[in-house]
DNA sequence: TGACTGACAGAATCCAGATTCTGTCAGTCA
DNA sequence: TGACTGACAGAATCTGGATTCTGTCAGTCA
């Protein structure tokens, strides 16, 4: 708020202030306008409906979530431990946001749900990072021959029970740590080289 | 309908029917009552709640979609071979049972959201189905030493995306069979033997 | 001059009264 | 005698009139 003028930034941190505050239901332009102390016109000025508001602040939260990972998929550790780290990261703060603020967590799949492009977008950058990942152990000879792209799709997918939002429901129960390291192994054994 | 007296397979026959023709929302107690040419309180003298008919037709489905699985368990084929037959045959028939009837598909969805009592003996029964065929598969050596517990429950939790009906808005993607494929070779390298 | 306001129409959502349903049980009837 | 009925209370669901929201735009004001 450096400046007067309404700023998009402005707009979108205090947009997720409200979705924190009063949930999703609650969050409406006008709402959002009077937290901000403009009117809901001023709104619109910026964005050119509330749907394209939500998904805005629906990226911004997945960009975010992404910059942990990205970390660890352009590190320097061999391949085979580089995707168990990815893997078992992008599981664990999936999860903790999951069950520390389920109010939250059950906002942002409503927003993900909504805003379908934004979230696809988000899967092609977390297939490019798996790809890279990939690559890496195809180079080093760890792992055995395949077209990196359709392993990183394979790994994605193998992986769905403990990322798509859809299963969250399921990741407070006790024996998930176990079966997650399950298909972890899994995983990897079957992209080694043998 | 052998005898005049109202039976438990005549009541569960009538209220499929009735989920099929009306849907969840219209299936109710009173209206299967109707359908069967009885007052309510009759079906009440079968079944102690509107809740225990529905665990009942919800169990005589999945038990229904179990038994083809079933034969391929038991079925003689090398163990890798059949895994890939039983996945496979998994996944097409829920897939297309999600496209051939959406409407009845989301009825008996959402009755297995609510009866997780009877999907847990499901998952319990298709586990049971797995691990002989990863112990077969121990036996004539075609798989690496692991325990069929932990690699059953491992290879199921891999095909969730395939297999969870909450995720069934996405079986109907153009890429779905690629992507299914890609999972299956994946996972049965990761039991192969070296 | 251009960021902002607020009145407005049509769409979406809310709420309270009316209807329908669940589960029980005393009573019927074959 | 026991399978079945139907009236009943309380819970759940529906409905349509009242309220709130979305998106627009002519007008204000700094």
């Amino acid at each position: 708020m450096t400046k007067d003028v309404l700023r998009v930034e402005t707009i979108l941190t205090t947009t997720e202030d409200v979705l924190r505050r009063h949930g999703l239901a609650k969050a409406t332009v006008l709402d959002v306008a009077r937290a901000l102390g403009v009117s809901h016109g001023s709104v619109y000025r910026h964005f050119p409906s509330k749907a394209a508001l939500r998904g805005a602040v629906t990226r911004r939260w997945l960009t975010r979530a992404r910059a942990v990972l990205a970390t660890i998929a352009a590190s320097d550790d061999p391949a085979p431990e580089r995707l168990s780290r990815w893997l078992t990261a992008a599981f664990e703060s999936k999860r903790a946001k999951a069950l520390d603020d389920p109010e939250l967590f059950e906002t942002y799949r409503t927003l993900a749900v909504e805003h379908t492009d934004v979230v696809e977008e988000h899967v092609t950058e977390l297939l490019a990072q798996l790809r890279a990942i990939v690559e890496a152990g195809l180079a080093s000879g760890d792992f055995a021959p395949t077209p990196p792209d359709v392993a990183a799709r394979a790994v994605f997918d193998a992986v769905a029970r403990f990322q798509h939002p859809l299963l969250a429901s399921e990741w407070a129960r006790p024996g998930i740590g176990a079966e997650f390291d399950g298909v972890l192994g899994l995983v990897v054994r079957g992209l080694l080289a043998r």
